[in-house]
DNA sequence: CGCCGATCGATTTTT
DNA sequence: TCGATCGGCG
């Protein structure tokens, strides 16, 4: 039935035949793509056959592993490109992974069609097969936008108030529904109940009635439609299991349910056939629970994929040793995890500790890490590309912004508003459809009257029903109502211009190059020139936008090829030509690394997020860790925290109290600074101002984390400008228990390195707490372990329990209450 | 149809 | 506080 590519041809069978010719002609040495990789990668590379778990830390060379791999598949014959199915997230992660296999394959990859996103993969089966879900294989890809206003028809045609049932929050429930897998009679009682008085169920399945009237999908069945197909017709699913040899995925812990049913089915073969699925990701990394996102299917893989093999990556090429001892000191303090501890061997007495500094308020915070960017530039000659600002929120960049604009610091703000979501590059894009898809009655609805020509909502209303009436499509309605007495004649006129338009257009979609096509359509429409006329201040911008839309339509060979890529896409590069500091929010920098990283807004109620731990619990706050340890993560040389006592949310001036992320780090790896603010750091102005600042000196005594620095202080010198609020004193402090008897705090507490095991040890009463970062202990013991097997211990968490393995410094521990688990040493105490 | 004032709400975001 | 969005009015 599908008519596969190369059906004629007979595949490589897995082992020998190409294979082990492959391999004979190269002879014993292992090729050169395997050279540089460590026994873990290699084993991930190498482990072709059957299911892989591969846990890959930050900075482990997840990426690397994944594109030889699939460079290891292709070169040993195992499969050729087109019987590898390798999925991703974001269409980025799809263009690098297909860039460096072909680097790596030299060029091949122009064979590899299943390497995409998932919705990209799940679009092509459904071309495919749609008529198998009641689909045309031509059909539309709604945007949000799309569907917003399908919605909200659909809620007044059911005489609800649309003001308080709004189509958004509808939208964003059907989104979670989907994200689920569950089609309208799946749905739970109680979700079906929550919107509009129990309509829920009615209005999902209107809307789904309503998209295959329309030929249409939106991105939700872009994965619920290839789970159906599969799962009514086994014959499709037993094509791609013969086709699919080896399935890779890439950053597993984000997939939804909806991804780990479709993914299943694929992957889960005949008993008799190998399922080879490799999936890498990396549970600590997991900050998207919000939107669906199941970290248990990656803590339930090995269930599965009976005797899966599970190989960690935890070797570390891109941070420091004390960036990443306080992220693994930090990330232990999750309970939801496989447990991974990063290390690395690059340790360079140099390296400088993760800073924490305090300042007043948002603005000095800007003002401050502003000039420490201009420090870098100026006096170590780092480029403004290598520095970047993490927010947990947006609203946090306007600061940024405002400030940079002042300073005339460059900076790019990463993740805003998209190219292709402009109101005028949608606009614009929706007159491309009617052209191509004259059904596309979303795309006419929404530029009938775009410029404005006269057509209102009564003229509009009366196309609908006309179209509803005859089940055709509005455009065509329109045009027979264009002809006939029942509009007046001025709208008629109007009408019967603008189909003749889109009919003329439509012509010569196939004679005229679909650059010049899309600029006579935008001018002829009057489209260009609603812009000119507008005086506002954007629209030469949007001028501009549509002349880049044009200009970007180049690589593509028509224009209905690239109203499909828009679809998918969503997005255009960046220009990365400028030197300018990021801004962005720590969810957008997963993946990214920088020399230097600011994490500003480490205030409890930002972050972690209020909501977060309002309406997730304790799953909230973990995930708010995890987004804590993404951020840390992405420094390789220099991470500086910030927090402010103060700062203005809503409005509102609000005093604030330091994160308690910020009690969870180490002290040998972290750095606690001076005030070191535009004011002259402290004395004066500055130090006044922390004086008055009872908010924050009250803030500051409460958690134990300050209860430290200030302990820390007393020791050291005892200037009291301001009754020794452990902030008055001079240069930058040190805040150094537990390495080596610093002495420079001066109190009694100090314990030798890795001996002072944190979080439990020395938590006496009064006494500050020792923490130890595990890294050190890590990275430079290589001594056998103090424990061995059998061994009773104790764990702050997990209690008593007893050693079953011992690995370096990792142990296994069969807890007596919670099972078992691998720790690390430095975590558990004999008993 | 278009403009203006009231009202509401305010993490994170991909496809 | 600020901004987007909606309903009412001219």
């Amino acid at each position: 039935m599908t008519d596969f590519d190369e059906s004629g041809r007979a595949a490589p069978a897995a082992t020998g035949g190409i294979a082990a010719r492959a391999m004979a002609a190269r002879g014993t040495r292992s090729p050169d793509y395997l050279a540089g990789l460590n026994p873990e990668q290699r084993a991930a590379v190498e482990t072709t056959e059957g299911p892989v778990l591969v846990l890959a830390g930050a900075g482990t060379g997840k990426t690397r592993v994944l594109t030889t791999r699939i460079a290891h598949i292709l070169n040993l014959g195992l499969a050729f490109p087109s019987q590898i199915l390798a999925v991703t997230f974001t269409n980025k992660a799809a263009r690098e992974m297909k860039n460096r296999v072909g680097l790596l394959v030299g060029g091949a990859v122009e064979g590899m069609p299943w390497l995409g996103t998932f919705h990209s993969i799940g679009v092509k089966i459904l071309r495919r097969h749609a008529e198998l879900v009641g689909l045309k294989s031509n059909f539309t890809i709604l945007d949000t936008d799309d569907q917003i206003r399908l919605i909200k028809q659909l809620i007044q045609a059911e005489n609800l108030d649309d003001k308080r049932w709004p189509a958004r929050t509808f939208a964003n429930m059907m989104d979670g529904w989907k994200n689920k897998g569950l089609t309208p009679k799946d749905i739970p009682e109680g979700d079906a109940r929550a919107f509009a008085n129990g309509k829920g169920r009615e209005l999902y399945a209107a809307y789904q009635a309503r998209l295959m009237a329309l030929n249409a999908c939106d991105f939700g069945d872009l994965l619920m439609h290839p789970i159906a197909l599969f799962r009514a017709h086994p014959d499709v699913l037993a094509e791609y299991h013969r086709r699919f040899k080896y399935i890779l995925v890439d950053e597993y812990q984000d997939t939804n349910v909806a991804q780990y049913l479709w993914l299943r089915l694929l992957a889960q073969r005949p008993k008799d056939v190998p399922q080879n699925v490799c999936c890498v990701g990396d549970d600590d990394q997991s900050i998207y629970g919000w939107r669906g996102a199941e970290v248990d299917n990656i803590l339930r893989f090995d269930k599965d994929f009976q005797g899966a093999t599970v190989i960690r990556l935890e070797r570390n090429y891109r941070s420091t040793a004390h960036i990443l001892g306080a992220a693994s000191h930090l990330i232990a303090h999750n309970e939801d995890r496989l447990g991974k501890t990063l290390f690395t061997d690059a340790a360079d007495p140099e390296d400088p500790k993760v800073e924490v500094n305090a300042g007043w308020d948002s603005e000095e915070e800007a003002r401050a890490i502003g000039e420490a960017i201009e420090d870098l530039q100026r006096r170590e000659n780092h480029n403004l590309n290598d520095m970047a600002i993490l927010v947990r929120a947006s609203f946090q960049m306007r600061e940024f912004e405002d400030r940079f604009v002042t300073m005339g610091l460059n900076y790019r703000v990463i993740g805003g508003p998209r190219f292709y979501e402009r109101m005028e590059v949608r606009d614009a894009l929706a007159y491309f459809r009617c052209v191509c898809q004259p059904a596309d009655d979303l795309a006419f609805e929404r530029i009938v009257n775009t410029p404005k020509r006269g057509l209102g909502d009564a003229t509009i209303r009366l196309i609908h029903d006309y179209a509803r009436a005859r089940a055709i499509p509005l455009i065509a309605a329109a045009g027979e109502m264009a002809e006939t007495e029942e509009l007046k004649p001025k709208p008629r006129a109007t009408l019967r211009r603008v189909v003749s338009d889109f009919r003329r257009w439509s012509e010569l979609l196939a004679t005229v190059k679909h650059t010049e096509l899309a600029e006579q359509i935008l001018e002829e429409s009057g489209y260009t020139e609603m812009w000119q006329n507008d005086r506002s201040a954007e629209a030469p911008g949007r001028l501009e936008n549509l002349k880049e839309l044009v200009r970007s339509m180049e690589q593509y060979e028509s224009l209905p090829t690239f109203l499909e890529h828009v679809a998918l896409v969503m997005d255009t590069e960046q220009n990365a030509e400028m030197d300018a500091v990021s801004i962005m929010t720590l969810h957008s920098a997963k993946g990214l690394e920088f020399e230097t990283v600011f994490l500003p807004g480490w205030e409890e109620g930002l972050f972690p997020h209020q909501r977060s731990l309002d309406e997730g619990g304790r799953s909230g706050l973990e995930e708010e860790r995890r987004l804590a340890y993404v951020g840390l993560t992405r420094g390789k040389r220099r991470v500086k925290i910030w927090f402010v006592s103060n700062r203005r949310i809503h409005g509102l001036w609000q005093s604030t109290i330091p994160s308690r992320f910020l009690d969870e780090l180490p002290e040998a790896h972290v750095e606690v600074m001076e005030a070191n603010t535009s004011y002259g750091g402290y004395g004066g102005y500055g130090a006044s101002r922390w004086d008055g600042a009872s908010a924050f000196k009250e803030a500051a005594y409460t958690t134990p984390g300050w209860r430290r620095a200030q302990a820390a202080n007393a020791g050291f010198t005892n200037t009291g400008k301001s009754g020794g609020d452990g902030w008055s004193g001079g240069r930058t402090r040190e805040i150094n228990y537990g390495e080596g008897g610093n002495a420079r705090a001066g109190r009694g507490h100090n314990q030798p390195p890795r001996q002072g095991f944190g979080l439990h040890s020395s938590a006496s009463k009064g006494g500050p707490r020792e923490i130890e970062g595990e890294l050190v202990a890590k990275s430079v013991v290589t001594e056998a372990s103090r424990f061995a097997e059998g061994d009773r211990v104790f764990h702050l968490k997990f209690g008593n329990g007893t050693v079953a393995n011992v690995e370096g410094n990792k142990l296994t521990v069969d807890f007596d209450k919670a099972g078992q688990k691998r720790v690390l040493e430095g975590f558990v105490e004999a008993v």
